[in-house]
RNA sequence: GUGGAUGUAGCUCAGUCGGUUAGAGCGCCGGAUUGUGGUUCCGGAAGUCAUGGGUUCAAAUCCCAUCAUCCACCCCA
């Protein structure tokens, strides 16, 4: 068989580096404006760090989507299916428990999920996240998802969306929960396949389904955010009057519902329209509580995660222009055998300080001068015999057509202030 | 995991009814051009027709399987 990419992965060609580092550079000037710091942990963990985590009945576990092996210590690791784990892992590791409150983290790196392959949908994909640790309070979820939606923005996407909704407290989801088992359990013949499992399993997430059977069913039935208690009410509310005070479009969500066990209250998506089925971009929540069921501190914590490969879908759609791909300062031409040589010390020299080019083989002026042009400098340096006798180089400016001698001892000095101009 | 579509050069795609040596545009390389680019002209390289099997005198073309991609479900980022 041909060599190939796994199903799922794909490589990220030099064309497209652009968007990448666009991307990431907008998300990280607003974190760093913001004190968020950024952290890197293992692209594999113990594969406890995970199942502790995200949750028994959550479908990363219960759908087997974790790519699991055993090392040859015969230790069961996983490639991370999420930040989340490694990151608190990190935070319980080296006690930030001690450092000031709040601790503000933010990742990003490649996540890997077996699941079934679709454009905006990879086994190995591009993920940013990040991680507020330690306020319980409303204010701290609100700027968690101000965060998000300034990050997104900042990448260049407009008509941004932000779902809000709140799963509750445990004793909250335990009584929808029990809720939603009495209302349902005698209709449950007529629930699509994967809703049953859910009734059983995690009722909750019966707010997920697009069947419409399922949604004929759940029409009649109050939403989780109408079964809180009056602190998580409250609490709600609080984030909510925060976005609205900071002009955030929130539309809220009384359904919503997270894939991971894990969260508590606060529970938000933002969502982008035009990009087909995988119309989530990013999604996060409050965990209390997760710390601690790792072995830390009890303390609370609000995060989230985008992806990135379904923003650079996004931006595409949205046509958001980014820097193309610039050319070298300059590009140098060799016009014989000798000059081979004599160009490619000159840019080993010039590139201590600027960005050189040049063709690696005798050309014609008018062969040489298409190279450069090919290369996007705006300057080609010719070198022949003539330019031999003087130790010059002729310059020429691709744009105007304008040419002249410069001695390589004043090349620095020239290239500095073609630059500036 | 389910349903559907697709797979021909690096890319986008033609390829008739199954019939000789599988084509085009773009891109790439060379030349026209041993001192001046973007245009133009000429030439060249590049294909396991996704893979494997089958039917046939003959398969890119028909059949089966596998792999991959895309769309939807599902799920999510």
């Amino acid at each position: 068989m041909k060599l190939q990419a796994v199903k799922g992965t794909r490589d990220i060609l030099p064309n497209r580096q652009a968007f990448w580092h666009h991307v990431i550079g907008r998300v990280g000037s607003v974190m760093a404006r913001s004190g968020v710091r950024e952290i890197d942990v293992p692209i594999f963990e113990h594969t406890e760090v995970f199942t502790r985590s995200a949750g028994a009945s959550s479908d990363l576990v219960v759908q087997k989507e974790m790519y699991t092996f055993t090392d040859r210590g015969g230790r069961s690791i996983t490639l991370r299916p999420e930040f989340t784990g490694g990151v608190l892992r990190a935070f319980i590791e080296h006690g930030m428990v001690n450092w000031p409150t709040p601790v503000k983290l933010w990742s990003h790196g490649p996540i890997f999920r077996g699941e079934q392959v679709q454009r905006g949908r990879y086994r190995q994909f591009h993920q940013v996240n990040c991680e507020l640790v330690g306020l319980p309070g409303p204010l701290i979820d609100a700027e968690a998802i101000s965060l998000l939606y300034d990050a997104l923005r900042a990448c260049g996407l407009k008509d941004l969306v932000v779902r809000l909704g709140s799963v509750g407290d445990p004793e909250d989801r335990a009584r929808h929960n029990h809720y939603l088992r009495a209302a349902l359990n005698p209709h449950r013949e007529a629930l699509s396949e994967a809703s049953k499992t859910r009734l059983v399993l995690n009722p909750l997430r019966l707010w997920d389904s697009k069947d419409p059977g399922d949604q004929e069913l759940l029409k009649d039935l109050t939403p989780p955010l109408e079964h809180l208690s009056n602190e998580a009410r409250d609490h709600f509310e609080g984030v909510k009057s925060y976005l609205d005070d900071w002009e955030i479009p929130v539309e809220v969500d009384p359904a919503i519902v997270r894939a991971l066990d894990y969260y508590r209250r606060t529970a938000f998506e933002i969502h982008h329209s035009a990009i087909g089925a995988q119309s989530a971009l990013a999604g996060g929540g409050r965990y209390d509580g997760l710390i601690g069921h790792l072995g830390g501190p009890d303390l609370p914590g609000v995060g989230w995660a985008f992806g990135v490969d379904r923003v650079l879908d996004a931006l595409t759609v949205d046509e958001v222009g980014i820097p193309k791909e610039s050319g070298p300062d300059l590009f140098l031409i060799p016009l014989d055998e000798e000059a081979v040589g004599e160009v490619a010390r000159l840019a080993r020299h010039l590139r201590a300080a600027f960005r050189v080019e040049h063709s690696y083989r005798r050309r014609n002026p008018g062969r040489g001068l298409r190279d450069a042009e090919r290369s996007g400098a705006p300057l080609a340096g010719l070198r022949g015999a003539a330019e031999r006798e003087t130790h010059s180089l002729t310059v020429k400016d691709l744009v105007s057509g304008e040419q002249r001698d410069i001695l390589e001892d004043n090349l620095p000095a020239f290239l500095r202030k073609a630059g500036r101009a």
